[in-house]
DNA sequence: GCCGTTTTCGGCCCGACTGTTTTCAGTCG
C-alpha cells in the first residue's frame, strides 16, 4: 500500500472513532475530509512531510489540512503511527467500527448499541438481537430491529463494492429494459458509475418519464425484471432492490482467483428514481455527486443568494423553512446540468471531474490565478484512434493477427500494435526469440491482407525483477513498438520497484510502460514505486505511461494519471486486447484518463497517424 | 478540526425517508 493510502486509512479510522466516541461531529468530518484529501493527493505526502524546508507548511497548503492534521501527518511520516489514534483505538472495541458497513447503522446508533447493550462487534450485535437485549437501546423498536436484521443479511450477501466493468454491464442491461417502456424519455446511470470510479457501491439510475402512467409502468418494469432478488422499497418516485450481478472476468478462472465460486450469487443494490423533464438536470447533477462536489456547489449557490437541491436552483429564502419546490417557486435552473452550472458562473464540469479536486476553482468562468490548469480538450472516447497493446493466438489471445487488425479497423482505428508476451511469461505462452522473429514476419505478411490500417510488429516485453528487459536490444530494435510491463515480482520492496521501473523507462527502445504497478482492482495491490520519480523519468525519456483500460487493472489509476498529467507526461490508453470484446473496455480507460484530467494532446492513442508514427520512430 | 477579501470566532449543505415519538433524531445519498 502506498503511504498516502495507509495514512488515509488511519485518518478515516480516526474519524470513525471520533464519531463513535461522541466527539464533535465537525471534528470527525474534518478528519474524514483530510483522509480524502490525502488519498487523492498525487504525490507522496510522507516525503513532503519530511522535507527539510518546512514540510508542515507545505502540508497546510492542502485544502482540509490545518496545523493539527499537519502535525499528525508529520508524526506518521516519522514514526509510522499516530499516538492520539492509538489512544483512541484503545478506548473502543476493535470490532465496533465494522458495524458501519451495515446499512442503517450510523455513529449514533452504533455508540448507543455499544454503551447501552454492550455490543462490541457483529457477533455480539446478532446475539443482542437474539436475546432481546438490543431493546435496552433508546429509540429501538420492533421495526428498527427487523431492519437491522435484514441489513445484516444483505451485508453478508452483498458484493460490497463492485468493479466498474460488471457494474456498467448491469446498469446497461437495466437501462435498456426500462427504456423499452412506453413513456420513458431517458434513463441514465448516475452516481460513481457515471463518474467512472474504479469501484461502485450501488447503482443509481435516473429515469425521465412523460407522465404518471409511465412512472408506474417504469417502476413495475424494474421490480419485475429478471435478476431482481428482493425489493427493498417501492415508492412513487423511488424504488430500491437487491439485484443479481455477474462478477466474473477472465481473471476469475485463472489460478489467480480461487474465489470465483464464492463470488457467484452476489447482489448489488439498485436505486431507480423517476422524475419529469423539468427537474431532470437538477436530479442528474445531484445524484451524480460526488457528495463533496455537491457540498461545494450548494455553498456556491448560497454565496449567490440561491439554494440548490435535487429539484433545481432556487432563490434562497433563509427565513422560510419550506423547501422552494413545495411552494411553487419557479427555479432559476433545473432542466439541464448545463444551465445549473451556467447560473453559478461555471462551465459545465464533466462528471469524472466532480470530486472536489480543484474543478470548482478551475471551471469558474473567470478562474483566478494559481488554480489547476483546466484541460483544453478533455480526452473523449472518440479521440482514440490507435490500439497499442494487443495479443494474438501467438501468445494468450484468441484472435489471429488478421482478425485483430480487421476488428481494430472496424472500430475506426488507424493503427493496431501486435504486442504478444515475451518468453518469461510462460503461463501466457510468451514468445521465445526465435518465435518472435517469425511472428514479426507474420505481422509484415498480414499488412497486405488488411488495408486501411497500419499493423505494427511489437511486443509486450516483461520487465524482469531487476529492471532488465526479456529480449536483447538487437531483437527489440527490430520491433516497431515496445510495451514494457511488470508481470512477476509484484510484491517487491518499493525502493527496488522504483529502480526496476526507472531502468525500463530509461531503456532507449521502450515506448510505453504497460500497467506500471501491476495492481488488480480489489485483488492485488501491485508495486508501490515512487511515482513522482517515474513521472519525471517518463517525461525526460519521452515514454508514455499506460492506463490499462481493463476494469480489473485501470493501472495507472486516476490519481496517478493526474500526477503524470501534472508532470507533463505522455499517456497511453490501451485495452490490452486478448478477445474482441476487450476493445469495449476502452470506455473505462478513457474515464480513468478523464478522472486524471488528461488532455487529448498528451494521449498517444489520440495522435494523428503522422504524429504517432513520428513518435514511434524517434525511438528507433 | 478547518476556514475567512464583510468573520481569527462561530460557523460548517440539503431533503427524503423511517421509526420513534407527540415534535424529532438518525441515516442516507
Amino acid at each position: 500500500m502506498s503511504s498516502n493510502a495507509a495514512l488515509a486509512e488511519r485518518l478515516e479510522l480516526f474519524s470513525r472513532l471520533l464519531e463513535v466516541t461522541g466527539a464533535d461531529s465537525f471534528r470527525a468530518s474534518a478528519h474524514a475530509r483530510a483522509a480524502r484529501a490525502v488519498a487523492d493527493w498525487p504525490a507522496d505526502l510522507c516525503a513532503m512531510a519530511l522535507s527539510p524546508d518546512g514540510g508542515k507548511a507545505a502540508l497546510q497548503s492542502i485544502a482540509g489540512i490545518g496545523p493539527k492534521l499537519a502535525d499528525k501527518i508529520v508524526e506518521f511520516a516519522k514514526t509510522g503511527a499516530i499516538k492520539e489514534l492509538e489512544e483512541l483505538k484503545a478506548q473502543v472495541p476493535a470490532g465496533l467500527i465494522a458495524l458501519f458497513e451495515i446499512s442503517g447503522l450510523g455513529p449514533k446508533t452504533i455508540r448507543a448499541l455499544w454503551q447501552d447493550a454492550g455490543v462490541t462487534d457483529l457477533d455480539s450485535l446478532k446475539k443482542s438481537i437474539a436475546d432481546g437485549s438490543i431493546m435496552k437501546v433508546p429509540r429501538m423498536g420492533e421495526k428498527a430491529v427487523q431492519k437491522i436484521s435484514a441489513a445484516i443479511a444483505i451485508a453478508a450477501q452483498s458484493a460490497g463494492r463492485v468493479r466498474l466493468g460488471p457494474a456498467a454491464a448491469l446498469a446497461d442491461a437495466i437501462i435498456a429494459h426500462i427504456k423499452s417502456v412506453k413513456g420513458v424519455r431517458e434513463a441514465i446511470a448516475a452516481g460513481s458509475l457515471r463518474r467512472g470510479k474504479e469501484t461502485v457501491g450501488d447503482l443509481d439510475i435516473l429515469i425521465c418519464i412523460e407522465n404518471s402512467k409511465a412512472q408506474a409502468a417504469a417502476a413495475e418494469a424494474f421490480v419485475t425484471m429478471p435478476g431482481v432478488r428482493a425489493v427493498l422499497a417501492r415508492g412513487e418516485n423511488r424504488c430500491s432492490a437487491q439485484v443479481n450481478i455477474d462478477l466474473s472476468s477472465r481473471w476469475e478462472d485463472s489460478s489467480e482467483s480461487p474465489s470465483a465460486a464464492a463470488q457467484s450469487g452476489s447482489t448489488i443494490q439498485v436505486d431507480i428514481r423517476l422524475m419529469e423533464e423539468a427537474v431532470f438536470g437538477a436530479a442528474l447533477a445531484y445524484f451524480t455527486g460526488s457528495k463533496e462536489h455537491n457540498v461545494r456547489m450548494r455553498q456556491r449557490a448560497l454565496d449567490r443568494g440561491l439554494t440548490l437541491n435535487e429539484y433545481g436552483l432556487f432563490p434562497n429564502t433563509p427565513d422560510d423553512p419550506t423547501p422552494p419546490q413545495q411552494k411553487g417557486v419557479k427555479p432559476v435552473a433545473g432542466k439541464s446540468e448545463q444551465e445549473i452550472y451556467a447560473a453559478l458562473d461555471m462551465a459545465w464540469v464533466p462528471p469524472e471531474l466532480r470530486e472536489d479536486r480543484g474543478e470548482m476553482e478551475s471551471f469558474e468562468l473567470k478562474p483566478g490565478k494559481g488554480v489547476a490548469h483546466r484541460p483544453k480538450h478533455l480526452i473523449e472516447i472518440g479521440d482514440i484512434k490507435a490500439e497499442l497493446h494487443a495479443h494474438t493466438t501467438a501468445s494468450d489471445g484468441v484472435l489471429s493477427i488478421v482478425e485483430l487488425a480487421r476488428e481494430a479497423k472496424r472500430r475506426g482505428f488507424h493503427t493496431i500494435a501486435v504486442t504478444d508476451h515475451s518468453r518469461s511469461s510462460v503461463i501466457a505462452n510468451g514468445l521465445s526469440p526465435d518465435r518472435l522473429e517469425k511472428h514479426i514476419k507474420a505481422v509484415h505478411a498480414a499488412r497486405s491482407e488488411v488495408e486501411g490500417i497500419t499493423i505494427l510488429a511489437g511486443s509486450e516485453v516483461d520487465i524482469l525483477s531487476d529492471g532488465a528487459l526479456d529480449y536483447d536490444d538487437d531483437l527489440l530494435g527490430k520491433l516497431d513498438i515496445v510495451v514494457a510491463s511488470p508481470h512477476a515480482a509484484l510484491t517487491q520492496d518499493p525502493a527496488i520497484a522504483t529502480k526496476r521501473l526507472l531502468k525500463a523507462i530509461e531503456h532507449p527502445l521502450v515506448h510505453i510502460l504497460g500497467h506500471p504497478t501491476g495492481r488488480l482492482v480489489m485483488r492485488r495491490p501491485g508495486l508501490d514505486p515512487a511515482m513522482e520519480e517515474l513521472y519525471a523519468a517518463a517525461k525526460q525519456h519521452n515514454v508514455a505511461l499506460e492506463i490499462n483500460a481493463h476494469w480489473m487493472r485501470l493501472d495507472l489509476r486516476d490519481v496517478h494519471v493526474r500526477g503524470a498529467v501534472n508532470a507533463g507526461c505522455l499517456i497511453a490508453i490501451d485495452c490490452d486486447v486478448h478477445h474482441p470484446s476487450d476493445f469495449d473496455t476502452l470506455r473505462f480507460g478513457v474515464q480513468t484518463a478523464r478522472r486524471g484530467w488528461l488532455d487529448r494532446s498528451s494521449c498517444v492513442n489520440a495522435m494523428s497517424h503522422t504524429d504517432l508514427h513520428a513518435w514511434l520512430k524517434s525511438k528507433r
